[in-house]
DNA sequence: ACATGCTGTGTAAACGTTTACTTTTGTGCC
DNA sequence: GGCACAAAAGTAAACGTTTACACAGCATGT
């Protein structure tokens, strides 16, 4: 692969010279400009991104950490990120952390080698501690769906609790009083927010608790049917169900209706995150929306800013979810 | 942020004594390490990626170009890719075409400037032509989901046209012969093969060419809504109808439902790709598998040996779809 | 004719590493 | 104690750029 040199040498200029050319520099004849390209066309001359990154000391560059590319949740936020930094001529360099601590301390740190400077990272492997540590040391560096209570100024977050919450009172509203949730088996603060968010919005309508109407599962489609078989074979009746997340509430949808059992005629079935799979389920699924990608857009901003070291604008950090209405929910009637 | 010369001022060593711990050469005391790794520990340094790449003359690292990370085909593509990649010590850089020529170029471009020693490129806008001469640029270029004849080496693509033939087959085979075709409205090489498959298991099978019965539109939802719209106010009476893609069926799916329409009651469906949502559609989508997984994978491990120069084992460049058979589709009966 | 300023170009240092080569230090043996 | 040899550490060049600085050429104004 060539080198500015010797497109200096074909050209009959200095490096210098080329440099410049390439650079678009305002202070070059005609001449040299003519001269550069050609040598430039003749040898495919692609400028060396390390060589420049080194001497400019900027890569143009925007570290993101995900947990799995092939999540279209992940998909959405990429995409809003890619958005924010094509329009600001950055690029992206991409980690997949596979929601397990040592993946993701791996990716974080060959992103902060090749010195992107500003990072939007989602982690649900590693410790605040660790985080906030990351946090300290890269100045661009934003942390999204997790709050980090010593540097709250620097994570992108949705109001877990509310959403669930939201979930809850809506099928109370529609009279629902034996209300199951099927909850992540993973142990992260989104998961127990959201049983929270459950809870509570029970406790403030005067239903009592229902500890044995919570079954847990991994947080997908298989998850959602193995926690909704395990609710049918203990006998719980229940008329609707908060899940986790749209997956495990398509895992209970596919459970019921094994079961013989109608959604929502006889159980209602309420999702959570809005993704894409809620469009296409029959019927179509009732859920609360993460509204990821103006959060994802938010971090990517801010993460540009506070790599440029200008202070940030002031907009939320936290995010409030949305209810969807759309058919897997039915008033309870008697 | 910290460089190897303060490292080793502080442990009071040499450059190359830092170098040689942080490189795990075995010529290093004890001693060394143990001063090099707390100094390293002090002052969080970080070995500068750019710097290494340059004189090392390899980043390590393998450029992926994608049409857009949010669609979950080239999540799942993604995906696979990053595992081959991360089970030989490799990382990646994505970069998103928007399946536009220019983006596309500029993409590949930031890519082979990074100095990605493997490219796996996926790249709808750009001209034969234009790849070829990629192709002829960088060893480590692979493409995937296309075919140029002057470089089938390295190319790893669909069977399109079988494909779309198996599909049509299929659905003449139950019986139907009033078989209507939605296809995309880009002017692509897979778009034509899916299209000829549809017309020649058609004329293979006895059945006159229904051009009439084509209707196209955008490859997503709303174009496959569109085209079955303008098909079914066409007054074009059709028994099943094959789609270009799943979201295409699931469009026409959409469509036929709101004209009290049954599928596959009154008229079958069948899709294309076997993607993400073919599985929580209802009734489930019967649809051709686009194997993109090992596809990916194939690719990935291509460029890798491409890139390293030795010479790639002999493995399949073209994949066969397969029938996936779910519940969309019923023999016609009289 | 000469100082002045402007334009275009060249020279060389710097960026942060790796590594071939050289030098120093340490060990065991006679 | 002196020597041979191995092990460990240091020196400096190289990777491919950018850019401060210096300088040449030339037009301008006096």
């Amino acid at each position: 692969m060539s080198t500015i040199k010797d497109v200096a040498k074909l050209a009959g200029v200095s490096v210098a010279t080329v440099s410049r050319v390439v650079n678009r520099s305002p202070r070059t004849s005609e001449k040299a400009i003519k001269a550069v390209t050609e040598a430039m066309e003749a040898l495919s001359y692609r400028p060396n991104a390390n060589a420049r990154a080194l001497v400019s000391q900027t890569t143009q560059t925007m570290g993101v950490l995900v947990g799995d590319v092939s999540n279209p949740f992940f998909g959405a936020m990429l995409k809003s990120i890619d958005l924010v930094c094509r329009d600001q001529g950055k690029h992206l360099l991409i980690g997949n952390g596979y929601h397990e601590a040592d993946s993701e301390r791996e990716a974080i740190e060959i992103l902060i080698n090749s010195r992107c400077e500003s990072l939007v990272i989602h982690s649900k492997g590693l410790s605040d501690q660790d985080l906030t540590k990351f946090c300290k040391e890269v100045p661009g560096l934003v942390v999204i769906n997790r709050q980090l209570d010593e540097v709250p100024e620097r994570c992108i977050s949705l109001d877990n609790y509310k959403g669930s919450y939201l979930a809850t009172e809506y099928l109370l509203n529609q009279g629902h009083r034996d209300i199951a949730y099927i909850c992540s088996e993973h142990d992260i603060e989104d998961a127990d927010s959201r049983k929270q968010g459950y809870r509570d919005a029970l406790a403030a309508h005067g239903v009592s608790p229902q500890e044995h109407a919570i079954a847990c599962g991994y947080p997908d489609e298989q998850g959602g049917e193995k926690a909704m078989r395990d609710l049918l074979s203990r006998g719980v009746s229940v008329t609707a169900v908060a899940a986790y997340n749209d997956y495990m509430a398509a895992g209970a949808m596919a459970c019921l209706e094994e079961s013989d059992i109608a959604v929502p005629e006889q159980v209602s079935v309420i999702g959570f995150d809005d993704g894409l799979i809620s469009r296409y389920m029959k019927p179509r699924l009732t859920t609360i929306r993460y509204p990821i990608q103006p959060m994802a857009e938010q971090a990517a901003r801010l993460a540009l800013q506070l790599a440029q070291g200008s202070s940030p604008e002031s907009s939320p950090h936290v995010f409030v979810p949305t209810l969807v209405k759309r058919n897997s929910v039915k008033p309870l009637t008697h």
